[in-house]
DNA sequence: ATATTTGCAAATAATTTGCAGTCGA
DNA sequence: TCGACTGCAAATTATTTGCAAATAT
């Protein structure tokens, strides 16, 4: 079902990116799992089967997706970025509780916001903080 | 034209801050300042008249501040949080170019959005990053 | 007097950088 | 072969923590 090897080495290859091993594996781990990774999961996932994997080569990695935007980075928490690579605006939201991020789709075609006519807009970010519904289940069956 | 001290100081105790010295200093330069400050700048801006600050201090009194809901903390950077005692619900932009951040006040009364109705939702950002109606017009000027 | 606040110094941890070795075309 | 890619180790930097001194009520 994942899109093949020669697929993503194509995508790279139009974002000026040479299609390394490494890369390449990366790449299709992010596309692959959906799950906004750090860069530390990302790692614990891929040494296993690529040993000498840096975490310095990752951060090269990642970075380099970024600037080409093939991949998205999120900073919903103070500390340790997410990267995603559903480039499409939508939205995020973290569960305070049980730390899941959540996709959420706009159902607005546009934000109307006031004020922002003037402005060149090349990213845009919309994140929630709160608990999720299995949490909120979770705990009114606590109480209960 | 700026909150005199005793309201900051009622403004800390209904939060149930001690309204030491230091806290009211620093929830007053927020309050008088709204421009997003890292915590280097607060840092940097108040030492001058207060030379015994410290850094430590200085997080303490913020993270405090965000704990207790008098202000928000920002991460539109990977790294340097910012503050803002603006608590209402309003977006922000960053210019890449210039690096100043602007405050964008939503049009839209709520935002419609798909598949939120089931979370319980306690913080909401929104923020965007491009360039800025300054630079675009300085940018223009330089082509001509 | 006693609890809270403050601040120095050290610890922590994510990310970047310098540089040398390695690999692929 | 040559330039790009990789990776170790060290550097950087924002933030937190331990603990002792200062402060306020």
């Amino acid at each position: 079902m994942s899109a093949n090897i020669k697929e993503l080495e194509n995508i790279l290859k139009m974002h000026d990116i040479k299609p390394s091993h490494h890369r390449i594996r990366v790449f299709q781990y992010l596309m692959e799992n959906k799950n906004h990774p750090t860069v530390d999961m990302i790692y614990r996932e891929l040494v296993g089967e690529i040993p000498t994997l840096s975490k310095t080569t990752l951060y090269n990695t990642l970075n380099l997706f970024v600037e080409r935007g093939i991949i998205n980075m999120l900073n919903l928490e103070e500390i340790e970025s997410r990267y995603d690579a559903d480039t499409s605006l939508h939205a995020h939201f973290k569960c305070s509780h049980c730390s899941k991020i959540y996709d959420i789709h706009l159902e607005v075609t546009r934000l109307e916001l006031a004020g922002l006519e003037n402005f060149e807009v090349s990213e845009s970010h919309i994140y929630f903080k709160g608990i999720c519904p299995i949490c909120l289940k979770n705990r009114d069956e606590h109480i209960n």
